[in-house]
DNA sequence: ATTCATTGCTTGCATTATGCAAGTTTTTTA
DNA sequence: TAAAAAACTTGCATAATGCAAGCAATGAAT
């Protein structure tokens, strides 16, 4: 649970933590490179915000991994907490201007996916 | 024991050893949805095509992890062995149709982290 | 022909991540 | 107010990763 506090002062801690290498898809799968984020990112995507939903996607997410992922897609700024649309005291998770503008990444691989993988299929479509 | 011929794993692998789900995203990071396999991949699109050029890349590869992955891939057929082209007996690898199929994926996701991740740069253009 | 360095791996082992079940706390509903 | 749902956390077993070392097969040098 990240408490979230804004800091004035200048980042001292460098851009990235430990980076391998310049490279931007090393970077980038520094980020999202293992088998649930970009699930969770596709649930965002289509609409999906609520812990609740994530978990009942079909791929079965863990509970404690999906903790884990939701808290460094914060702390990476590509997921940001808002009020649930329920008028109640939750929250829910939405996808910043950087997490939404991994569209294009989704749709590759979405489209590489039907085109190889023989018996797949999109579920949802995205309103 | 053998040298690089047989995987250790019975290997019986059908259409789908075991799908999370029949979405082509959640299929996709099925294969390649971790840190390395893409950047094996990107290596294979630059033209590096050995063993050791996987190697030194400058995110140091255990190489334990490499055979995994040389072994992965050519399993799911991304990947193919040929001669290498020092004329030599070694082989080296190449990507099938399948795995340069991946070019739009390599692309979308340079692409974002070329954007979103301050200080990552493409060191070698694909020729 | 013998030595040597390189290539392409494998092995062993410590560390880290994943996956499953269960438990806990807060919020919402009946 | 009691019960259910939501949103996590914890414990623990298993699997993946990362590091160093080792080793057999080339290929190059002497």
């Amino acid at each position: 649970m990240p408490k979230a506090k804004a800091s004035k002062r200048p980042l001292k801690t460098p851009p990235t933590p430990s980076r391998r290498s310049p490279c931007p898809v090393s970077c980038a799968l520094d980020l999202f490179g293992d088998r649930w984020t970009l699930l969770v990112i596709r649930d965002l995507m289509l609409g999906r915000n609520r812990f609740k939903d994530f978990v009942s996607s079909p791929e079965g997410i863990p509970t404690n991994i999906l903790s884990d992922r939701l808290e460094r897609l914060l702390e990476s700024g590509m997921v940001r907490q808002i009020p649930a649309s329920d008028g109640g005291k939750r929250m829910a998770y939405e996808l910043t201007e950087k997490g939404d503008s991994l569209r294009p990444v989704m749709k590759s691989i979405r489209d590489w996916g039907l085109a190889w993988e023989p018996g797949t299929k999109v579920l949802l479509q995205q309103g």
